[in-house]
DNA sequence: TCCTGTGAATTCGTTCACAGCC
DNA sequence: GGCTGTGAACGAATTCACAGGA
């Protein structure tokens, strides 16, 4: 049976599906199995086989799924067959560093625009791009079309950078910051924050110390399923 | 009750409960109900309650919980109440933003060393630090008692470093690299990857953009929970 | 024979709803 | 009266297990 729905956790695991079947199609290969991919992707094989059964019949039995359909039929379900373009809102550490890695051009994000408040930095060029004050996000998000905007704001002015992001008509926001963002519910919104995957992680090392005795499980988080160390 | 076996998903919000806490008792407020906690943290509040449940009962009927004995709780149920040390290895420009990042030290997390493989850099001062070559890292594990090794090198040599911290002894890792890394059971690893992040907001802006029509679910993401627009 | 696709069973997480205590 | 703590109901995600096509 053919998409509807794909569940919240299908659609996190498709870009690592999709990040193995493009290491594979590097190396030649035509053909995966679902227990090959579940193996590469950390998974079970049964997971594999549901999530890609959400986007559609296009395994073969008896052989597997042909790698550069699997490749286009994931692209084309997580809406990466067209570029999408994004700014940087903030220009620290973090935020230099986003703008010089090369992994978002490489996988379809484009980065149409850097900007920050600090007088000091707008107008000097930096990965390319000329450094914009914030205050011309409204114009810039129209003019570029920009989809994605990602924010690398102190916790101070999250808030408010993502408020005149969503006025501006941006509809999916990254943010790095260590706040809650509150957006309208038309609006996406995901989180990377350092100091929680820290402290998860002190959570499990906390443990295995404090019990140093029984065996346990050792693999942790639901952005951290991993495969046997085979 | 008290305690045994917080769940994955509890672990993963108590950071959050956290951080809001400390910054109630900032504002020196001394007691909070469910009800305010969860609408800060952008949950519901009985999924407040059963988690805090799960530490113990710390709560007063008719009142609320009292905010730093949750503090004191939660920090212990995470491990937090003493400081981990922490090693980087990689100092691109993620790794150097993640070394001058001052989050990290102010949540309890020490940065004990940096490492590389780049002669030009090791020997360098940065941060504080001195950058060692990453041949040095088991000695280093051992002396500075690492217990978090935070992996900001390329995917290529990703794999590899993370064999080499877990020869040396460390329990926990950190993955910035956009790769699958194996590592034995009794090692927890998470993992941030920047584009699984964009292809989901991807996933959720295509699908509002084919549909343009139907009023549809906003807020998309395990890590992306938030509160209302309030 | 091999591997997909999928109902059914199970496990895990969330939410409801209320008894019990302040 | 207000708010916690928690069984019970519900829903989502995972895994099992196997029917059916290549």
């Amino acid at each position: 049976m053919s998409a509807r729905a794909i569940p919240e956790a299908t659609v996190q695991r498709l870009p690592v599906y999709l990040r193995i079947l493009v290491d594979m199609a590097g190396r030649s290969t035509t053909t995966i199995s679902s227990e090959a991919l579940a193996a590469s992707a950390g998974v079970n094989s049964a997971k594999v086989r549901k999530d890609l059964s959400f986007l559609g019949s296009y395994g073969t039995r008896g052989v597997g799924y042909d790698v550069d359909c699997l490749i286009h039929q994931i692209s084309r379900a997580l809406g990466l067959t067209h570029d999408w373009s994004t700014a940087i809102v903030g220009l620290g550490n973090l935020g230099q560093a986003l703008a010089h890695y090369g992994g978002f051009a490489q996988r379809g994000f484009r980065i149409a625009a850097l900007l920050d408040v600090d007088r000091d930095l707008v107008g000097q060029r930096m990965a390319g791009l000329e450094v914009l004050h914030v205050d011309e996000i409204e114009r810039v998000v129209k003019e570029e079309e920009i989809a994605i905007g990602i924010l690398a704001v102190p916790e101070r002015s999250a808030q408010e950078v993502a408020d005149r992001m969503v006025a501006a008509g941006i509809g999916s926001i990254l943010n790095f910051a260590p706040t809650l963002l509150s957006v309208p519910d038309h609006v996406s919104l995901r989180k990377v924050d350092l100091s929680i995957e820290l402290q998860v992680l002190s959570f499990y090392e906390q443990r295995r110390q404090a019990e140093a005795t029984l065996g346990e499980r050792g693999q942790h988080g639901e952005r951290g399923e991993q495969p046997e160390p085979t």
